[in-house]
DNA sequence: TAGATTGTTAATCGATTAACAATC
DNA sequence: TAGATTGTTAATCGATTAACAATC
């Protein structure tokens, strides 16, 4: 039986790893849950808790190996074979996402692009960009499962019915538009203005608590 | 007294604007709670209770007009004073965020960018690039409370402190570090290898529960 | 041994859902 | 009136935390 992990422990765990290879590199070997709360701002329970879970087990002398809690990190994760990610919509993000290097720790590659403005076609760069009408080739001949959709907001429900037309699993949206994720396709929203304005909400209720205080001593 | 809701309820609420923008753009002028969950994947329950607990009300002949929500909507989020933002790192990310439209309808407006790297400086840009021995001073001069980090890796903890430093009091953080936010400054994390990695360890998964399926059945 | 940490159980907390009375 | 929807209460669910026995 495959244990079925909520999408909130997959992100703690992501986030073990990245604090403890930032661990092993200042040359630690073995960490206790307590280093791990401290530096992550959560409770030493939820560490333990999360490892019992996960399966990841340490001592009561020498607390948890840096290497065993990353080897079995990636063994959940699934990292190991390189998983080959394209990207359609070659704008601005789009053009940032495949530039930018450091998916590679995480055993994640961009393999090309698709666009639709034919000046932006270009086959024989590092990572070729193809015209869409070669997704659907593209995806099945090298078993693609995963995409990021950059595309402009107006043709974002298309551009979803092509992927899952070409056979893709699992799609990451740049995009404002909240897609219906339909059988067996996974959807995951990445929303800039959400983010920022999340953010905007809860800095604006520090001033406004403040105020509220100040009003209170009067 | 200024109620506080959580990070969840507040995206929630980022998403029912959405909807409800698409409803009133299709001639709509009223929704029901179902109308609502059933385009976003969630229950009606949910919907009345959040509008109940954000103090917004319907009618049980008509529903609840779109406008009225909108409103309550943009009054909790603080929207109306348009919100400065600066990006501080102008590599590919920070300018494809520069460049990206589109912020505009929550009120967010990309005022400036800030560089260490002296070819990208360019004050007389629509929106301008300093560099960033000047942040201390626009931030102040302009009131920015707002920051968008998106610098090398590298230098991330160090950005931290300039910022912080300059009085920013909200960051939005495009780099891999998890920052522990510190006294009164709100920190948010956009971490495209973790979405990226969390979209594929869930593909897999159905993957991994089709080959269980089928095993079972042998 | 004394002290510290893991692993795990039980308690707590909070968010979502179900259900339904009140209302239009 | 009959039917449908809101608003709200109580039930459920699940995740986090506290606490501590077991262990090194």
């Amino acid at each position: 039986m495959v244990k079925i992990f909520d999408r909130e422990r997959i992100f703690r765990l992501l986030t073990y790893k990245g604090i403890l290879l930032k661990f092993k590199s200042l040359g630690f070997i073995r960490v206790f849950s307590d280093n791990i709360a401290e530096a992550l701002d959560i409770s030493s329970s939820l560490v333990r808790k999360d490892f019992g879970i996960f399966g990841i087990s340490g001592s009561q002398k020498g607390g948890y190996h840096i290497d065993r809690i990353l080897e079995k990190i990636n063994e959940i994760l699934g990292t190991g074979d390189l998983q080959k990610v394209i990207i359609i919509g070659v704008g601005r993000i789009g053009e940032a996402l495949i530039r930018y290097k450091g998916f590679e720790n995480d055993g994640i590659k961009i393999v090309a692009g698709f666009e639709t403005d034919h000046r932006k076609i270009n086959p024989q760069a590092e990572i070729p960009i193809y015209p869409v009408e070669e997704l659907r080739d593209y995806v099945r001949k090298n078993s693609i499962k995963i995409a990021i959709m950059a595309v402009p907001e107006m043709v974002s429900q298309h551009t979803y019915e092509l992927l899952r037309e070409a056979g893709i699993k699992g799609i990451l949206n740049f995009t404002p538009t909240s897609i219906k994720s339909s059988e067996g396709i996974v959807v995951n929203h990445v929303n800039i203005e959400h983010e920022l304005a999340n953010l905007i909400y809860f800095v604006n209720l520090e001033n406004r608590k403040d105020e509220d205080t100040i009003s209170n001593n009067q």
